[in-house]
DNA sequence: ATTATCTGCTTAAACGTTTAACCAAATATT
DNA sequence: AATATTTGGTTAAACGTTTAAGCAGATAAT
């Protein structure tokens, strides 16, 4: 039963008085051999069930056919079926991928770089860490001569190409959303001003206020790590406040999940005293209750566009990356917690 | 920037003027090289910026140092932290995991163990889709004389290591505590019944019925997919009876979120008149109105003990797998949703 | 002084492919 | 008929390691 009987190329050609080049030729549908061979050998192949030896022909060729994946954590189902949509795509080619998880730290984001380097991957897709400033360990990636896709959670300072959603313009169409339903003291908390797309959110804040007069309030803006519990510190803060907000948009939907239960808690109506809105569109968005409110960022287009790019760049021989954005724009999903009954 | 500079054991051989051999020994601290030349092979290694090629020596040695992970879906709480503790473990001795997803489909199952196989995977790790009922496609795997280990949902005529919690004993230990809050119509939303975890449950709360002499009645136990979905349609067929029960446990938590929902949509109060319980603690079971009871499965340790045993299979030559449970304890915990206030 | 043992290497083959270079036979071209 | 081209392969080297076998020189044992 554990015994392995691995059929090798050498073997097929063996049964057929063929060389083993011939035969390799023959697998890849090689025009200089004959149909009448590669039928045979095709045959063959399969009655001595050969599985051709990946390693084998990646070291040959130097390519390993791998694709690494890093993101923050596994269980946002953002990142979930984003990987899921990358792999459809680079399955198809014939590549595999390897997941790896940063935990949002930065010194494990090092490690993994250094743990796809390591297993010789033909790229990396990545969504960075919320700790990562520093972009040193990235340029081994350049260096190695593979190509770098970033997604969701990119630099700029990087040169290398991004896809996201269009952020600054989703926090527009949230705060149009917010003052349509009359709300005036909009409250926003919002991820690390050093990530990109948490300042992006931010700024789209700021601007959208600025747009419909409003004053931006120095104690409506909050910066948070966006996990439920500090969600709930922040909108604790908030209701502590001599004004409180009259809606309250938080840049992630945890975080948000968090302030929803402190309002529950406190018996605030939810959305007629505070409005609710987060960003994600995580599934238990819609099964909370009342359901919130949240912007959905097409995971599928990014996951597909992130594995596309990739391979663009294995086309071609010389790696030469730079600077490419390709922005999408969000779809705002409106529920109870943010829509009045008239 | 984009030029590969690969160094090799052959460079740093040539730098020193010893063999490529000597080199290759010295870097595995083989004993017959002297520390003098060591000491000098490391110094030249890090001086080149050597980075040792994976895949030639796993078709040298007939290892790739990758273990395959297969679960139904990664944006679980439970099967991110297995993976991450699997990793942790796995990582310290060299190998790395690639992570698959099977979507709850048994076709892509399929396709997940070939992908794994094709990438010479030195073993795998699997919690089977729900759907799998056919174990074919993992006699593969034998076959190819590498260890499999099963996890969270397996099945005993696979023969092979199974890592998972008391599932009969977790109902078990639900029942009484419901009983103990005073209920006495307890019904059950199950997973599937050929999966033996789901099984299990069945069994477990059919049998602490008959403990606490509490009587089985067909309409109180239904068979669900354990969707969120699903999870509303049977708590709605449950308040649809003439006598409702007391009760509700349901077999995994996104499933008893949905149950939640319509518990709250229609008012009703928990858990004073229908008491609600869950299974999984995922991250949201602390996070609904009301917190939601449910069952904490050890990710940590099934994660560790999966890594551990495919560890110790590899270290034997000869792999004989036989059925070996490993049962953990799992824990229940009682928080809002079945806590009555006397 | 002779033989045995140990130390610290070297040599060469092997892992299973891919691929550049070559070649004989058949067919086409002039 | 002589030459060129095409067809359908073959040969051999290479990818970067690991490892079994071998071996020279130093040290120890008798």
């Amino acid at each position: 039963m554990a015994k392995k009987n691995k059929t090798t190329i050498k073997d097929i050609a063996n049964v057929l008085n063929i060389s083993a080049a011939a035969v390799s030729k023959a697998l890849h549908n090689d025009s200089r051999i004959s149909e009448k061979t590669k039928k045979a050998v095709r045959q063959v192949a399969e009655n001595l069930n050969y599985q051709p030896n990946h390693l084998a022909s990646a070291l040959r060729s130097g390519k390993s056919k791998l694709v690494g994946v890093i993101v923050p954590k596994t269980n946002s189902n953002f990142f979930s079926a984003t990987i899921h949509n990358i792999e459809e795509v680079l399955n198809k080619e014939g590549y595999n991928i390897i997941i790896t998880q940063s935990n949002e730290s930065y010194k494990k984001e090092c490690e993994n770089i250094d743990t796809l380097l390591f297993t010789q991957v033909d790229g990396i897709i990545v969504s960075m860490a919320n700790e990562t400033v520093d972009l040193q360990h990235f340029e081994k990636v350049k260096q190695a001569g593979i190509p770098l896709i970033t997604f969701d959670r990119g630099e700029n300072d990087l040169n290398v190409d991004y896809i996201g959603i269009d952020d600054y313009d989703s926090s527009h169409r949230i705060v149009d959303h917010l003052v349509e339903q009359g709300c005036k003291r909009i409250a926003h908390i919002g991820g690390f001003k050093h990530t990109r797309i948490y300042n992006n959110r931010i700024r789209g804040y700021i601007d959208a206020l600025e747009k419909h007069n409003l004053p931006l309030e120095k104690e409506l803006l909050l910066e948070s790590n966006l996990s439920t519990e500090d969600g709930r510190n922040k909108m604790q803060e908030l209701l502590a406040l001599d004004k409180k907000p009259d809606a309250v948009y938080v840049a992630g939907d945890y975080a948000a999940l968090g302030a929803l239960q402190v309002l529950n808690e406190k018996n605030i109506k939810i959305p007629d005293e505070i409005a609710l809105v987060g960003f994600g569109d995580e599934p238990f968005a819609n099964m909370v209750t009342p359901k919130m409110t949240s912007v959905n960022q097409h995971s599928y287009q990014i996951g597909k566009i992130a594995a596309e790019k990739f391979l663009e760049y294995t086309k071609q021989n010389q790696i030469q990356q730079t600077l490419q954005k390709h922005i999408l724009k969000a779809e705002l999903i409106i529920r109870e917690s943010s829509l009045k009954k008239k």
